[in-house]
DNA sequence: AAATGTAATTGAACAGTGTTTAAATTTCAA
DNA sequence: TTGAAATTTAAACACTGTTCAATTACATTT
């Protein structure tokens, strides 16, 4: 059966070489921008070929996306080796936001862009598998820092919302370049000041 | 000069006509998907005269964008009346979340959408004017706040930066439909229980 | 009242988009 | 070598934002 096989890597190894074409054109120009046509230019194979390996331009993003969610899981591995719960949680903000600074579109992608989500949330009815595995490690950090004492009188599902809430606003304003507001000398690193900031409360708590 | 008066308040009415249909389309459909034929259509003209009152589709997004600024902005105004810098900062935030869930399009052209913001920042170099205004308000509520006493510590401008980034990523999460993460039976209010996590917060500080 | 000049408006055209589909080509087992 | 199956293509469809020459409407002047 090794022609079938090799005929199998074939067709994936074509998947593939789409979805890396996908993947720096929606990086570098954007989703909306970037046409099927510009994917299979930079393949050098017809437009059509697109929608034998994938449904629609929809079920490329939803793809990349998963791609994104593995990347981010991947740089939550170390946090396994911080033994104190307080200081896990502030490793996961500093891990969560260095991931949104180094990938910014890719964050994008994967938290603040809308376009084609209505297919990742309603298929399978499993709620956002992807999203649910990060934001339930939160939630299991936030209890543990309770069972040592901290958070108290909090309620752990909408606090672990909370600051999920803020660290996702701490990038996604600069992302979509809502920083311009704030003292110009101070843009540079008002990311990280502002994470600071939060930091300095988290310790009082 | 009564005709050329007339002739005036016609093409300001032509030009108003096409901001409403403008506005019911984009918050419809979204303002990618609604074509120059769409907002023609709906006021019953051909697509060119569009070019005659606005540049481009960005521009009549920019000035959406400008009116969405004074809604919130007069909102804002009942909290001339909050005396006390610390609730005033709490209404402050329940405003902005108010306003923000009640007209999320609205919300999402002003804090969320990327597409045509190069135009509104580059433009004027007048750094975002608009969002400036609010900003600044918050940055001296919070000057106010430490004046009395509170957020010994903390830095004013990043402690602004990371109060709006809280209550932005509570609401932008949730527009954005990535609140499918917490437990079902706490999403329909996760937004305003992570309000008052945040403010059980504020309270100690 | 008729002619003129200007501003408003149109509709066709251009180059692009996502997607579908019939046809052509290639591949490969029998 | 043949014939069926899989792969790939090119053309078509209905849309998009935008431009622009041509047309229409109309206030002003003669």
């Amino acid at each position: 059966m090794g022609i079938a096989d090799r005929k199998e890597r074939d067709k994936e190894e074509l998947r593939e070489r789409i979805l890396v074409a996908a993947k720096s054109l929606f990086l570098e120009k954007g989703v909306e921008k970037t046409s099927i046509r510009n994917i299979a230019d930079r393949i050098e194979y017809s437009p059509g070929i697109i929608y034998h390996y994938f449904k629609d331009k929809n079920e490329i993003f939803h793809a990349l996306h998963q791609g994104g969610f593995l990347q981010l899981m991947e740089k939550m591995q170390v946090l396994a080796s911080v033994r104190n719960p307080m200081e896990r949680l502030k490793a996961m903000g500093s891990i969560y936001i260095s991931f949104a600074m180094e990938n910014p579109d890719m964050y994008d992608l994967m938290f603040i862009k809308e376009a084609p989500l209505d297919h990742v949330f309603n298929s399978e009815h499993d709620h956002w598998k992807e999203g649910g595995g990060t934001f339930n490690y939160l939630r299991m950090t936030i209890d543990n820092c309770m069972e040592v004492g901290h958070f108290k009188g909090h309620e752990p599902e909408a606090l672990s919302y909370m600051i999920w809430a803020t660290v996702h606003g701490l990038v996604s304003l600069n992302i979509r370049k809502r920083c311009e507001v704030v003292l110009p000398h101070r843009q540079e690193n008002i990311v990280a000041d502002g994470l600071e900031e939060f930091y300095k409360i988290l310790d009082r708590l």
